[in-house]
DNA sequence: CGATAATCGAGACGGTACGTCGAGTCTTTAG
DNA sequence: CTAAAGACTCGACGTACCGTCTCGATTATCG
């Protein structure tokens, strides 16, 4: 069952995956989902095709387990003492994170969502979950030192900190910079936060 | 120069438009973008492939055109004397259509944006600018009515609900409802809108 | 540079240029050459396109292919030590040979060999060369024998004997029977043969 | 009932058919009957493929009738009083027309015969027949004037006449000129003619 | 050690859709 | 009603890609 058991034959190279991962990205983030080839990431590896099926199913499944696997190990956690700063701190690195060829990676997987549930469902869980559930803390940590009232509209506005992000990153070509964190954070987040405070 | 001059040759037929549009968006919300292949619209419409050719250089290109044409017809825009009114009953309507067959056509599209740049700007001419610019004139009949204070983020704003509405709708599994619309509005919008009033 | 090397990849499957070669023969015969498609020779093999373009560069080429390949193994050669016995032989022999699919295909590329020089190679040397060749070697054992005298003119009596086959076979609607191959012998070969005599 | 009545609309432009004949005669020589298309002979000769498609029901009556327009007005008969000055005459005169565009375009049709019945039948009568039947004359005048015995092989003779014009014309790459005549005649021909006498 | 078995790169395989082009028909404006 | 122009449907073209399979060669474990 385990394909990682000594069993008899030779073993997987496991600096296949790396290497193979390493190609999706680039043939990825250079020509998009639906222009990328198993042929061109085998051939940018330097593999042969059944090596990648051999590893992933499809076309697809390479592509969510790149993509995530990349994602997970790239998400700042800062934890000063203020929200405030968290916040500036979180969105700057990550935004950054995103402008790279992650972003266009997972804007790449977004018009096929509606009709793979399993990609919807890697997506979520490996790509947005994580940065709400950042942001979340983030801020409980913010209550719980009482800098945030406890009425603050605590799920509007982490899903509003999403939504802003992305909506940047994939729909507008408005850049997702400094400036732009600046004043997502005094015009909406922090308002928001101290509402009636 | 003009392909629609009086001409000699025989005129293309412009109910071939509308079916092809039909059909396209027919299959396009049956199968999505990526399965969606020309033959099936072309049988679809009862057309011959060169007819679609005619009229779209690609796939691409007949999505876009089908997409903005709805678009660009359903857009509301009420205008009832009060800010807050005015926004329940645009997100309201704009997010009941956007959950129909468009919705998915324009998330369709989300991951060629990076590669194809006429497709960029058709979707954001088409389909951007048009939410963010009711929204807009929307406040700013406010803001002239006196119902706002001059300080509002006006582009905050107006941001945040273009990227509220299409976070739920292209990324999240989150259902685009009253509920969601009436929490975005008290808990973030209005706020925004009257603070420091 | 030898497509047959022991080379790397998979090899082509060797037992696939019969099939092909079968069902392109199968298709030619029942249609013609001008009905016969790609895609109905590849759904009769069972074979994909591109398998087919992998062996052979057009429809003609695979045409041309086919039909030599078949000629090549059909041209009787009777040595029976009679000139009028091996000359009845061969014509009857042949004639029926071309009466087959066989003679429908090569007629099916005669009226591209002015604009095709390599199909025109391959059409002479592979299909009337050794007609040719056979009856002039027939004709020099006899020589030899002492059977026919030396002034016979032989490069005429070959050259018609290959004309009056072709035509009957390609041109006109009489049969290429034992009849026409008896008159032919009696009546023209045999008396320019002896001329003299 | 007739289309050249004098009628109520515009008449037909006789002039039309010999330009349309023409042009098709031109790209038939230039390109060879496959792909020769209807568009190429409309652009050639300024018109609308309707104006071909008016007078003939497809590309093959539209070749055909070119065709055999053409042939029927060049079959030489000449009559001098000697059979074998009138052979080396028609043969001569008639092997330089068939070198000729006319020529390449009866090659064309070879390979549809088997195919295209209609085609095979005005075939026979208008470019085969004519031929015989100038040669069965010519011979049949030798016969009554007594150069020739009664005995000689008339159908025979004839039928090699045709093939070997055509074998030449059409299948090998040697010329149709005065030496391939010359041999022709007296190697084979007259002492057919005059076998026995 | 030799046998066995799973791996590797390479590339042929069947199949499906692509975007183009030709045949023959239809529909317009101009005469 | 005919002419030229050109859009129309239909279907074959030759190419590209997917996911599978098959080859020789390699690399491990097992007996």
């Amino acid at each position: 069952m385990d394909p990682n058991r000594p069993g008899r034959g030779r073993p997987r190279d496991a600096s296949r995956d790396a290497a193979l991962r390493q190609a999706a990205m680039e043939v990825l983030a250079e020509v998009g989902y639906r222009a990328l080839t198993m042929d061109a990431v085998a051939a940018q590896a330097r593999a042969g095709k059944a090596t990648i099926y051999r590893r992933w199913d499809s076309k697809l499944d390479l592509v969510i387990d790149t993509c995530t696997q990349l994602v997970q190990r790239n998400i700042p956690e800062p934890d000063s003492g203020s929200v405030e700063h968290d916040l500036r701190e979180f969105l700057s690195a990550f935004a950054s994170f995103l402008t790279g060829p992650v972003g266009k990676a997972a804007q790449a997987l977004v018009g096929e969502l509606p009709h793979e549930p399993e990609l919807a469902a890697a997506f979520r869980t490996s790509f947005l979950l994580p940065q709400r559930d950042v942001v979340r803390r983030l801020i409980d940590r913010g209550l719980r030192r009482g800098e945030i009232g406890p009425e603050a509209p605590v799920d509007t506005i982490v899903e509003l900190t999403g939504a802003a992000l992305l909506y940047r990153l994939m729909l507008t070509d408005e850049p997702l910079d400094a400036e732009f964190v600046e004043r997502l954070l005094t015009q909406a987040l922090l308002p928001l936060l101290h509402r009636g405070t």
